[in-house]
DNA sequence: CAAGTCAGTTTACAAATGTCAAATTTTAAA
DNA sequence: TTTAAAATTTGACATTTGTAAACTGACTTG
């Protein structure tokens, strides 16, 4: 169905796309001028161009300094003692179009991502539909020598996609090494939970989540609709339970409060993730999140320094800075 | 003059580029639905788009895998036993348009470049019409911890390109550490040329050709009109000896033969430049040529394994595949 | 304060691009 | 050899894009 998911190209086929492609955007002819020249109909250039932008052959791509160097993401920087920040902007009020909003926070978290990952890097992925945004638009780069980890166990839903999804996504968009979770992120009891992170396979990948360079996460809220609640992870029950407790955020299915802090409460003694520890460790810690609703999740997460590195929207950066 | 030049972008301005960038081209808007977002004209946006291009926040890349993934390079890397060979093709005899042939060249050369370059290169860079060609189409890129080195003097002509040009702009595209070579490419006599060379700067210059990591260069025919004949730096009297000599083709102002051997003919005792031993001693060794009156020269450095990878136009790697 | 500059606007038009359906050619398979 | 499928062409058309010229208002600057 999706010509772009078929890597392999007839090779002739792929030379000449590539040199039609490099008069096209590079020497600036026409269509018609290159048809003439190829001595085939102007519709076979239009179908050859876009058949090469498809196949990623031609790569159109957004310089991710100038994303970061203005001053609403200066301001976030020095409030917050970011070591960088993205914005995102649809110009347009993001909650009346959250999908357009969260594929170009998708697209920015991209940039963001290849701007900051590097040659070696051990990285690890969580998931949720703003670092699921983020793969969909990664570009197919090569990195060197990186290795990908899920940092959080899979899950079924129909809200929150397949989380290994965004791991494998990314891995396979920039040639990495992936290395999958697999176990659910939520045991139905605490004591299965603490079995299945002793077990060989699983407690190797846990063990590899506490040496990463990088991790790339989202944060959730705590109303009765955040994803887990909607994946059917956290009961109403609990998640009120939380909020009296002064919980604010969920990052890794674990609760954070006001200061950033880890709030242990149920169901955490049921999750099978990498810990907030874990996070902290690595010394790259990309934070993307999109929303308003994110705002008190969001600074609560970086007053307690999970955050080394944001992409948000301009809305809630906005709100961040007051 | 040229906006381009500028780097400084006043800095909220360069993210509403870039997002309107992302708008554009990631998300697919039309420019009419970005000016309704932007409330602007359609005008404003037009020259938004054109800016960020120009600013090169917008960049449109080609990908190299499919310009060396093809019959005809495949033919022609086993032929000579090269590591890859690169097909440019303006689908047009190149002859009639050296100039649009060149440019082409220059985009794929330039692609082959950042392709081959690796962060920590040493890298050295000769000159003549293909080498600035593909300095032109470089984009800019940033590749760390490079040196860019000259491989030869400069020299004063109208047609050649003041030689320090393709190294100065190659190393402030990538971003690389540049270091030129302070001498002329010929002096008026041996002597002379043997007192440069022992000059502290210059022989510092020379040693350091001698550890090189990758080098790019081009190589000229030994035609009455070859470069360094128009470049008053080899009499015709010298050219017509060389000939006759078994002189095959010129590359840093040295003369080969047909097996690629160093010819030590009239004007090499005078020439300030890296020898064809240091070239050698480079790993990876991008041979640029465009035209098929280099394809006896350029068969002789195939041969004389002066080149691990090679660029060329479509209808030079079929004459050197008869 | 007047002149100049700058970003943006409007209007209008020309050029280029994307898309469709039907006809034709090419290619591969039976 | 025939036939079916795939690729390409043609011609027509709507949409999108690029460009020019004249104009507006805000903001320098001598």
């Amino acid at each position: 169905m999706n010509k772009s998911s078929n890597i392999y190209v007839d090779s002739d086929r792929g030379e000449r796309l590539s040199n039609v492609a490099l008069l096209y955007y590079g020497e600036g002819l026409t269509q018609s001028e290159i048809a003439k020249r190829l001595q085939v109909s102007r519709v076979t250039v239009v179908n050859l161009l876009r058949e090469a932008r498809e196949l990623g052959i031609v790569q159109i791509r957004v310089d991710g300094k100038q994303l970061k160097e203005n001053s609403l993401a200066r301001d976030l920087r020095e409030a917050y003692g970011l070591t960088d920040v993205y914005i995102s902007d649809t110009f347009e009020d993001a909650e009346t179009n959250r999908d357009a909003a969260l594929r170009q926070l998708g697209r920015v978290a991209a940039t963001a991502f290849l701007d900051i990952v590097e040659t070696g890097d051990r990285v690890g992925i969580a998931w949720g539909e703003t670092v699921l945004a983020l793969s969909e638009e990664l570009p197919r780069v090569q990195v060197e020598k990186v290795e990908v980890s899920q940092l959080i166990g899979s899950m079924m839903s129909d809200r929150v996609p397949a989380s290994e999804n965004c791991t494998i996504r990314i891995a396979s968009q920039i040639g990495a090494q992936c290395y999958t979770l697999h176990a659910p992120a939520l045991a139905s009891t605490a004591d299965l939970a603490a079995l299945f992170r002793e077990e060989p396979t699983i407690s190797a990948q846990l063990d590899r989540l506490k040496t990463l360079d990088m991790v790339t996460y989202s944060i959730g809220n705590i109303s009765d609709d955040t994803h887990m609640a909607a994946a059917g992870m956290a009961s109403l029950e609990e998640l009120t339970a939380a909020r009296k407790a002064g919980a604010k955020g969920i990052i890794c299915c674990r609760y954070i409060d006001a200061e950033g802090n880890e709030c242990h409460l149920p169901p955490t003694d049921r999750v099978i993730a990498a810990e907030l520890t874990d996070l902290q460790k690595a010394a790259k810690r990309l934070l993307v999140v999109c929303g308003n609703d994110r705002l008190e999740a969001t600074r609560a997460a970086l007053k307690g320094g999970l955050a080394t590195h944001l992409c948000v929207n301009s809305a809630l950066a906005k709100a961040l800075i007051n």
